[in-house]
DNA sequence: GTTTAATGGGTAT
DNA sequence: TACCCCTTAAACT
């Protein structure tokens, strides 16, 4: 389920899991064994992420490039409660293109639509295509005045920029039709006729809010769910021995909750195991997938229409075109 | 048992 | 704009 703070909760999860090991790479569903030779027995130096694209990296510079698409999952877990301890690894279930083990973790990948061992520089061509990434605000060359020059010369909609992974990084659908709504911006607006304060209160926002799609796991945009998560990760961010460790404060959450890691409820012949993210939210959006419903803010009926193969979602009253 | 939808994106037309 | 790839599970028959 992923747009960019999937793959930045996963990148800080395979980081804390797998740097400085050396997991076995397999490919159990056979489609990946040529890229998992590569790997296997090569010790892991860490994982990131830009906008949607996961990079780890081994030693040798051979770095494990993967893209989730649409469908990809890439489940991780910790399945011994500590190293050393001979629990065996549960077993691959359903389409495992590759897996990851030590004797502590195992991190399934499934659905993938790419998943290639990579060099430096094709790592640094992929970078090279990307715009600015809200979840990395703020180093070097993380600049939403960059895509300001493409918006000015487009016809292209601004939902169809903020889709663009050229324009900028990480956004998908769902954040793309909720931060639209909660700046009241109608969403067919030709690129140029954007003024570029608005797109820089797009990317002001989506930098405070990605974090807590990364925090909690899932995408939180409605105002009053935003403003119960910050006031959840306040202590959180407070914290002394969090700021020490250097660990970005959001992902501090994941440590208490427990999420990945925390058996749930199995579903009998499910293809993936059960295990499920503990988050206090329920999931619910402004517009996204609530067609015909009323607009939270206005009443209006929230509507819908495929843009390029995509459901977009928007308030016909207050996104207005002015 | 079969069809469909899902928070993506590349390539052909 | 259409179609293709990846996989699962919920919603259909």
């Amino acid at each position: 389920m992923p747009e960019g703070h999937t793959l930045h909760r996963l990148a800080h999860t395979l980081d804390r899991a797998f740097a400085g090991t050396t997991p076995r790479v397999t490919s159990p569903q056979g489609r990946f064994v040529a890229g998992a030779a590569l790997l296997d027995g090569r010790a892991c130096e860490g994982a990131q992420a830009w906008g949607k694209h996961l990079f780890v990296t081994f030693v040798g510079e051979r770095i494990l490039n993967v893209h989730l698409g649409l469908i990809g999952v890439f489940d991780v877990l910790r399945y011994a409660a500590g190293p050393g301890l001979a629990v065996p690894a549960p077993p691959a279930v359903g389409a495992v293109r590759m897996r990851l083990l030590t004797d502590e973790w195992v991190a399934d990948l499934r659905g993938a639509t790419v998943v290639e061992v990579v060099t430096p520089e094709q790592q640094a061509a992929t970078l090279a295509r990307l715009g600015p990434d809200p979840l990395r605000a703020g180093e070097p060359g993380q600049d939403p005045a960059r895509s300001l020059a493409k918006l000015a010369r487009t016809d292209r909609s601004i939902a169809e920029l903020l889709m663009d992974q050229s324009v900028l990084a990480g956004v998908g659908n769902v954040y793309r039709c909720e931060v639209l709504h909660r700046h009241r911006v109608a969403p067919f607006t030709p690129g140029r006729l954007v003024k570029a304060s608005t797109w820089l209160e797009l990317w002001d926002d989506l930098v405070d809010l990605m974090p807590l799609g990364v925090a909690f796991g899932q995408i939180i945009t409605l105002p009053e769910q935003v403003e119960e998560a910050q006031a959840l990760l306040a202590p959180v961010r407070a914290d002394g021995e969090a700021q020490a460790s250097g660990e970005p404060a959001a992902y501090v959450v994941d440590w208490q909750g427990g999420a990945e890691g925390e058996r749930g409820r199995g579903r009998g012949r499910s293809k993936r195991p059960a295990y499920e993210v503990v988050s206090p939210l329920p999931r619910e959006y402004a517009v996204y997938k609530r067609t015909g419903e009323p607009c939270p803010r206005c009443g209006a009926r929230v509507r819908s229409q495929v843009v390029a193969g995509r459901t977009l979602y928007w308030c016909g009253r207050c996104q207005r075109r002015r």
